[in-house]
DNA sequence: CGTTGTAATATGTATGCACATATTCGGGCT
DNA sequence: AGCCCGAATATGTGCATACATATTACAACG
């Protein structure tokens, strides 16, 4: 009779709750009962219901108990990808072209993303990258070469900015932005696109520790979307 | 000696994999060594690794032990917010005007997203959300009554669609995208904005089982970023 | 030489138990 | 009436153990 895996416990609760036994705002039994009605140990119960409360589907409290959420939806992940991977997925030929390198102090919207003053050169690597040999992607990188020591002297016309990094530093955090941005004229040159088209636009920074390594924009080519399940 | 709590193991696997101890690729110790190793149960090790697995820094297979992932950041969880919610965590005032709510056939768009066939008529449902008096949003929905029956009877300036459907309808799935759009003429003239700027554009379909509930469109006023940390 | 079966191995999961911790409830005191 | 404190309660966590399952390595076999 050990037939009860926790899948099953989350699989019933998220029927009870998608049904409407549990309506949302109700309390449901807590553990020790659902473990008994479900005939397997309390713990089972613990990591259905945690994973559930992780999604944002429940509202568990010490003493008040497990309340259905009643804003059932709060939480998407997405799966942020390798633009390699994202081209390839597509069934397209992926690649890559070194456009600028260069050191050169960063403008004030990198400065304030990095918390860095003006006067600190930085590396700026501008790649485009192609999808079936369209234009897909425009990154327009900057690297701080005192959180990147080597990256001076890397060779990023074959190894991608992301992979050297990726190798060499040692991140501990960051963040990332989405966002919606009229194209320049740089941009429209190298997206095919007309001045002034809707552009997708990503912006992550990363971290090492306290000191900024690299901010990136990633400016996509118009019909870009990107998508999740919930 | 029980102060190994699995937030202690997971810190200090997060510790050495990000400062390379472990390094991308490396397969590290498995759990019954890390359980000595730290002075804990198997269990705990098990409970902190699984969860960065979950999150995409570690790969895990069965017999083949457990590596650091080579590409680092893989996922991200954004945060969905109620737009009510959003705008009041900004210190505004939000404000909400039903625009347009009519029966209609869908357009083509929606058709898609929503499985349909072109003739069966839906509830649409345009509203503007206000944050501190200026546009914030707009919203367009369209509801199938079949899928969310009352909905046609429902006062909707009062309470939106949105909460209506939360309370009277059963959800069991969907999708959202992410996109940028040029601003059209309805939307430019309802966000305060030049026709064909730059929105940032959200696109949600909702689902009960094989029937779908709703599709909605939220167009966000220019400047709009989505952001969530790594 | 490839193919297939089998054993070894690392992770995945269930269980019973104990104790920790947060929160609420209610009683007793002022 | 109001406040404080302790008891009750539901979830959170750790541990030892046992067994399940996927995957790899390797050896036997045709």
């Amino acid at each position: 009779m050990t037939a009860m895996t926790w899948q099953a416990v989350q699989a019933e609760a998220l029927r009870r709750i998608r049904t409407r036994e549990w309506p949302p705002g109700a309390r449901i039994p807590d553990e020790e009962d659902l473990a008994r009605e479900l005939g397997c140990a309390r713990t089972t119960v613990n990591r259905a219901l945690r994973d559930l409360a992780d999604a944002g589907l429940l509202d568990r409290r010490r003493r008040a108990g497990t309340h259905v959420a009643t804003t059932p939806v709060r939480k998407a992940t997405f799966e942020i990808p390798i633009i390699r991977q994202d081209v390839e997925a597509r069934g397209l030929v992926h690649g890559y072209t070194l456009l600028t390198r260069a050191m050169a102090p960063p403008d004030a919207a990198t400065c304030r993303a990095l918390a860095l003053p003006g006067d600190v050169p930085l590396l700026r690597v501008v790649a485009l990258h192609l999808a079936g040999g369209a234009p897909f992607c425009l990154e327009d990188r900057w690297i701080n070469p005192v959180a990147a020591p080597g990256v001076e002297q890397a060779d990023l016309s074959v190894t991608s900015a992301n992979e050297w990094l990726v190798r060499h530093t040692a991140f501990s955090g960051g963040g990332i932005e989405f966002g919606a941005v009229a194209a320049d004229a740089v941009q429209a040159a190298h997206l095919a696109c007309a001045p002034g088209a809707a552009l997708f636009e990503i912006v992550r920074t990363t971290w090492a520790g306290a000191d900024p390594i690299t901010a990136v924009r990633l400016t996509y080519a118009p019909g870009y979307r990107m998508k999740t399940a919930l």
